[in-house]
DNA sequence: AATGTCAATGAATGTCACTTTCATGATGGC
DNA sequence: GCCATCATGAAAGTGACATTCATTGACATT
């Protein structure tokens, strides 16, 4: 899958008329092959060791690349800095954030996002998003 | 509740030692007669009218006090400003987001709050809180 | 009522995570 | 290869908090 998101990040770029540069290459191969929910500053210091030459403005405008192509998506977990998660097409899903270790796990649950359809619905509300996280103690942290 | 609150909020003051001003007295009352949702800012400057003499610093340190004390909540919506809503014990609500005219509806499901639940223990998580927001239009934005 | 002590206040300043600027460098269509 | 554009990165700017510190105020005591 890392192959078919470099695809759509290629074709995005195309469509929009702007141009293939190492940088920007550099970083989409250290993003696909990192885990997932990664902040700027950590990308950045990570790409730092192989390519001190990278500035943290680029790595900042290619990760909003990323969101704008539909590879990446923006999220905040409270803890003060924007994260950055990998996005298939189609596909979704909801956090569980360990508010000890700041791990995070994912989870999809189908009756709970129907059920927000109905209240939003109920409402008259036109949904666009949603964001579901359950903060607490994740199971290595409860021993 | 007005008074409920103020009673919460006077007790948690004197058992902590902390002392009753003007300025607390007044940002109290204008907290607990104000919509949900307000801003640090919006707070202050709705304020700033009546009483210009009240500082920021001030404001942004009585609505920590108000967390503190369990009447208020800080939340994030995702516009770049943290809001403060009005808590009463034992309650709890999740959003309706309108990302066009920043409306915020509140609802409670307890179907999905169950489900949550199941979740988390499925993982083997210690739940302490969650949040769960539904952006989109609004009933009024979209005609 | 005056005093003493410690918390509260608010103008100013600091912090932090972006966000933008601008001079310089790289890309790619012709 | 030329050159109009886009990209880069060091540096400066922004905005929403968060903290500092000299001064003021609350209130228990005298
Ligand atoms: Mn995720
Ligand atoms: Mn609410
Ligand atoms: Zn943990
Ligand atoms: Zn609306």
């Amino acid at each position: 899958m890392k192959r078919a998101k470099k695809k759509v990040f290629a074709d995005f770029m195309s469509q929009k008329g702007l141009k293939s540069t190492k940088q920007r290459d550099i970083i989409l191969d250290c993003f696909l092959s990192s885990d997932r929910h990664l902040s700027i500053e950590e990308l950045y210091l990570k790409l730092r060791s192989k390519h001190p030459n990278i500035g943290y403005a680029t790595v900042y405008r290619t990760l909003k690349l990323f969101a704008e192509a539909g590879i990446a998506r923006e999220m905040q977990f409270g803890d003060g800095q924007t994260r950055y998660e990998h996005v298939s097409e189609g596909e979704h899903h909801d956090h569980l954030v360990c508010t000890r270790c700041g791990h995070i796990e994912e989870f999809e649950n189908e009756t709970i996002e129907k059920l927000q359809d109905e209240v939003a619905n109920s409402r008259g509300f036109l949904i666009e998003r949603h964001r579901l996280e359950i903060y607490g103690l994740c199971a290595n942290c409860r021993k």
